[in-house]
DNA sequence: TAAACTAGTTTATATTATAAACCAAATATA
DNA sequence: TATATTTGGTTTATAATATAAACTAGTTTA
């Protein structure tokens, strides 16, 4: 087979532009991705949890004055993950 | 919204790969697909119906000698589509 | 003539994405 | 000062999707 496999974890459009965020970024808010994604919250909440679980990113939650807030940070098997499917994709972007 | 809302149809690892192949030759069998991108039968003739619904690819059902011959070829629409969607997918992956 | 192969299609199931419903606390409003 | 609304989420139900298994129809081979 010509075509590799994408990491399905990343090949989701939510996902995909989450990582896209926070390779950039030092770290992000809940808030702030999903701003930036127009995500419902409830879908993030969910998409957060799956990049969480596969140690894509690091999610902390702690309180801003009264409010809480959910930080999130790209790890470094994130980041490698991310490389990673780029690279794959590309296969199929230019035959 | 920073992010372009990326088309389904062609959000789609299998169906990309089909798009992929069908964009740089004429046309292309069934078999022949069935073995660059690995997939199913069944899988693929799901796919290659979605894609020719969409009007992205024709599809031609003919005999070579006593065997059934399906062929497919990308359509103007479809050369389209996946150049848009290869656009759209850029921001996601340069940040 | 029966078994196995080719070239698919249809259908059932598993997975995934997504939004709706919900929750707790804080803040604004009447 | 009740009570409504907003904020910042999570949980859960549902819709959509992908995928393989089961099937069909005809052909070749043993």
């Amino acid at each position: 087979m010509q075509f590799k496999t994408l990491d399905p974890l990343l090949h989701s459009q939510l996902r995909l532009a989450i990582m896209s965020l926070l390779i950039s970024v030092e770290s992000a808010e809940f808030v702030y991705i999903k701003e930036q994604t127009a995500a419902t919250a409830g879908n993030l909440s969910v998409q957060l949890d799956k990049l969480s679980t596969a140690g894509y990113i690091k999610v902390t939650k702690a309180f801003e004055g009264k409010k809480p807030k959910t930080t999130c940070k790209i790890t470094a098997k994130g980041v490698n993950a991310f490389e990673t499917y780029v690279k794959d994709l590309q296969q199929y972007l230019k035959p």
